[in-house]
DNA sequence: GTCTATATGGGGATAGAC
DNA sequence: GTCTATCCCCATATAGAC
């Protein structure tokens, strides 16, 4: 609506987060990106060294925050549950919540980001493994210890498991890819951050929750 | 292991399967594909008109077999239950199975193809968008009634969500990018299929059975 | 800091010999 | 059916004028 007057820097890193998260990071070219920023295309080698380089940066731009906030958040239910586990409903909310509220926080822009956040935990190019890596390192290191306790009763290999199951149905939510609008027409209302984070960490909970199956279920017949 | 002498049609489909499957469309070129098939790169312009109809044609050779076996497996389970709904995770495991059986019922080499698999899901390119609807048209239109059936309690909106949430779980785990090795490291073990199959119908028939969230915001439009 | 112009390489697709 | 050679476009990246 408003045509701001941003810096290059800028218009470049947003345009970049809504190229690469619509069309991924192969297929958005950067003389896509510079048309779409208003920019020249040389401005990209001028502010950032490379496309990977480019991408790092839309990529460090929103994570810092997006996880500061999540360990904030689990910090406080921490605190709050004194020195139980706190509920896992707690620790998902912490874990969710800040990636579907970057509208509301960031405005309309940042939304964009939250399709690129999607991608990054399902492509598997050396690129992103890295960023997922070293952004991730420090929620992961307070964030798992927290679904263990959580969860005692689970082996750890299924926990493993169900974690991975987890962040499939977060990173295809962010994503947005709305595969079902094919088939489920117009049930499927994408509606609000808050109904989406509520709906999520309800499934989520329950199927983490979820009675370990039988093992080598043997006619099972139920 | 052995080089059986498959005619170069095979060998391109086979070529383009795996390497679709590990880099994406975008960057998987048809020089890379040829050279892996060890074909000409004139042969594909030959056996199929362009890359896109090789991709097609990679989706079609698969996916109707395992179609067929879901609808197969369904009907199955529906005429065990009779006239009632058959169980949840009867249907989690009519739709689940034949996708993580491919290496055990077609071979080593069909195995990538549940990593291109979970990939439509995700990628949001028209070209995938296409192939997802054609070939998945039948699936949903006996699937998603069975759900509902099964779970007649859940408002629509609220089911539609949860499917949405259960693609993104089964898709990611088809797609194999074991983004959580990075941070689970030995525990997670990727095991057999059958495993991988009961813990993922667990978790997604606990999920789907969540009691439905405290509607927190009651401002439903009507 | 921003532009034009270009270097350099890889991409898909095709023509035409064999 | 398979090959060589090539067309033409688009990609990233950079040099150098302003």
């Amino acid at each position: 609506m408003n045509d701001k007057p941003l810096d290059t820097k800028t218009r470049l890193l947003d345009a970049a987060e809504r190229l690469f998260a619509e069309r991924g990071f192969a297929a958005a070219s950067l003389r896509a990106i510079t048309a779409a920023a208003g920019v020249n295309l040389a401005a990209v080698n001028y502010h950032f060294r490379s496309k990977q380089a480019l991408l790092e940066a839309v990529f460090a731009r929103r994570l810092d925050w997006i996880n500061r906030q999540r360990l904030e958040l689990l910090a406080a239910r921490q605190a709050r549950a004194r020195r139980r586990p706190p509920p896992l409903e707690d620790i998902l909310e912490a874990f969710v919540g800040p990636a579907f509220r970057l509208r509301a926080e960031l405005g309309a822009t940042a939304s964009s980001f939250q399709r690129l956040m999607g991608r990054l935990f399902i492509e598997p190019g050396e690129n992103l493994q890295r960023i997922l890596k070293e952004q991730f390192g420090g929620v992961a290191a307070r964030f798992l210890p927290a679904f263990e306790k959580a969860l005692p009763q689970l082996p750890p290999a299924e926990l493993a498991a169900r974690i991975h199951f987890m962040v499939g149905a977060i990173a295809h939510t962010l994503a947005g890819t709305n595969v079902m609008k094919v088939f489920l027409g117009d049930r499927c209302d994408v509606s609000d951050a808050e109904t989406t984070i509520r709906r999520l960490v309800a499934f989520l909970a329950a199927g983490l929750r979820a009675p370990c199956a039988g093992r080598r279920a043997r006619r099972s017949r139920s």
